[in-house]
DNA sequence: ATATTTTACTTAAACGATATAGCAAAAAAA
DNA sequence: TTTTTTTGCTATATCGTTTAAGTAAAATAT
């Protein structure tokens, strides 16, 4: 490992503390791994097969002497036992634990939708494995994997583009999988999408409202359907309201300079207003802007994606589609446990609608 | 589960795509769990054991057969084998997994930190588990707890106040734990934090040195030392100019209320510059600076912390202190996965220096 | 008094991997 | 030829659970 970092080690003096009150302890421990069944059932002088339906609550099913389930409870807080899962996991096949798989976690919109899924998942009993797909099919896949070699109950994923394959495998391996903030239409999968439709509409058709006469959006150039929906909605709109679309694609590589570019087409054409579809691109967006003392709203109207502290304290408060994140994390979870319970539940394809928030960025 | 959501439900028609094309597969498939040692045993008429040895890569160390060992491997990938990671934590005692607490991972700061840990652990060979704490000491046990019966090999975890009992106590079953962050000076333990005193020194004198004549700063009610450490850089750089100290501290709960007030009495007692030592703080006086139309810098001088797009576009560039998460990140990963593979290894602290990031709104 | 049922437990086989100890056959050494 | 060594593999215990099947003793029924 090298060490291309700028910091100083500091060993410290052999630790004071450490068996400093090895005798007491104030609270339940927390032990490595020691305590198992075994240990229990010999001090208790029973069975592991009886200490093991006591301690899962199945004392009175399996007609175990009220007396002797008490003792075995009182044995196990003594030694503070706790169940190894992953035995568990692999005697009953089933862990517990979900896979989450997002682009990025470290995007304040995953980020966000991984704390969601984080409570969620707790409330209902379960916890939750994550991994960063990096909007890469191939890097997707191999977490997937991974996280299928670990044993995981099911998985909510946001898939990336050129990832049809691997999710019609896992739905042909009835892996129970629910697809989140995208989905294929073409692939029979439970989803739980925002109506991308529908919120790209509202936002095109209030810019429309406002009074803007040339209205574009600057997209990402992938064939995933929210983007695409998104595109829609907006197409819709201007068409509705008689306008030309302007339509600007932009490749996820090489962003900055596309956007760039893009961003000043729009302005040599004479777009008046911009839906912004993304986070990103909006946030990308006022940069340009302030690089360039483009005055919002009377010079260019806006409405951006997702929203978060840029949009609110920036020099004109940015209008934007909030989506309903933690809806739309709870409800994915609760769907995905309803597969994994319910074994033949079936298929549901949800699409939450988003709101509209309107600051002074689209009112002229 | 109650439904409070605005949403559609679609029932999707059966699936055309479901047999589709079961009988041909293009690249490697992702299956439940099926394939084990056993059958590939079976196949290869040999014993799980070879077969165990083989996909390990103990084949020489084993003295197998070059011919055996090709099968073997070959039936492997035919069949698709992937191993039960459960399992073999059970057995082996190690599962390639880390544990990481963080206070919230919907934050951007621990988003951040989420995702470059998770590149480092990947790139190292180990997958990781998080869990937000919400700076609850009883929640930041109960998660551990929950990381360690998963088996996980060791924890890299934010502290929060009042846990130090439970740091105590996984240093004393020897668990492998790096504190990120955040240390307690008194516990024998690993950790990986910024020098939060030279940052704060540095970002105060920069305030100084720019000219301002009242500097204050507003930290969180908390002993936990990097807040500490932040307030004392910042009363060594006051006291060296022969300033008063001007420590406005806020509790976390009731933030926004606690905030305002502490705000307007810095206003009242007529400070003209802010060291704000965390990023929610630097974004909640933004937002007061915004509906005070107090000005920057001239009125008030402001250095942030973490820095964000929020930073970036506030209509005056914000200076602040910034903490090289990727180097923090990867340097608790590297601490902990030796302490892991190296059974004895040394408990280290390292404290990495940040830079600060002037910008307009310290320049009067 | 014997048969049946109920009660309260035990045995032991999995789950899927790892790893130690051991065994036969072939090769080399004596 | 016999002994030793090497080669290449197998058998099996084990990790910590769960759970089906079984058993022995006590209670109840006949």
């Amino acid at each position: 490992m090298q060490n291309l970092l700028d910091y100083e080690i500091i060993l410290l003096p052999l630790c004071r503390y450490l068996h400093a009150n090895a005798s007491f302890m104030k609270t339940e421990m927390i032990t490595l791994k020691k305590v198992s069944l075994k240990d229990i059932a010999a001090k208790a002088g029973v069975s592991t097969a009886l200490v093991s339906f006591v301690l899962n609550g199945k004392g009175q099913e399996h007609r175990i002497g009220e007396e002797t389930a008490r003792h075995i409870l009182q044995i196990a807080k003594e030694m503070n036992y706790r169940p190894n899962l992953a035995a568990r996991g692999l005697r009953s096949g089933t862990t517990g634990t979900l896979g989450v798989v997002v682009s990025d976690i470290s995007n304040p919109f995953f980020a966000q939708i991984a704390r969601d899924i984080e409570d969620a998942a707790d409330k209902l009993g379960r916890t939750v494995f994550f991994g960063s797909s990096d909007e890469s099919a191939e890097k997707m896949k191999t977490l997937i994997s991974g996280l299928i070699n670990r044993g995981v109950d099911g998985l909510i994923v946001v898939p990336c583009e050129h990832s049809e394959d691997t999710i019609q495998e896992l739905c042909k391996n009835k892996i129970p999988l629910v697809l989140l903030d995208r989905n294929f239409n073409d692939i029979n999968v439970s989803y739980v999408v925002l109506d991308n439709f529908n919120a790209a509409y509202k936002a095109t058709r209030h810019l429309i409202d406002s009074g803007y006469k040339k209205v574009g959006i600057i997209a990402y150039d992938v064939k995933l359907n929210h983007m695409q929906d998104r595109i829609r909605g907006y197409k819709e709109a201007v068409a509705e309201a008689g306008m030309a679309a302007n339509v600007l694609v932009i490749k996820q590589k090489n962003f900055d300079k596309a956007f760039d570019k893009a961003m000043r087409k729009a302005m040599d054409d004479g777009v008046d207003a911009l839906f912004l579809p993304t986070v990103t691109i909006t946030i990308s967006c006022l940069h340009y802007i302030n690089d360039h003392n483009i005055e919002i709203p009377k010079q260019l109207g806006l409405v951006g994606f997702d929203g978060g502290d840029a949009f609110d304290l920036f020099s004109v408060p940015v209008s934007y589609v909030s989506q309903p994140v933690r809806h739309l994390s709870v409800k994915a979870v609760e769907i995905l446990i309803d597969m994994i319970v319910n074994k033949n539940a079936s298929v549901q394809g949800v699409r939450i609608v988003g709101s509209l928030i309107v600051r002074q960025s689209s009112l002229p």
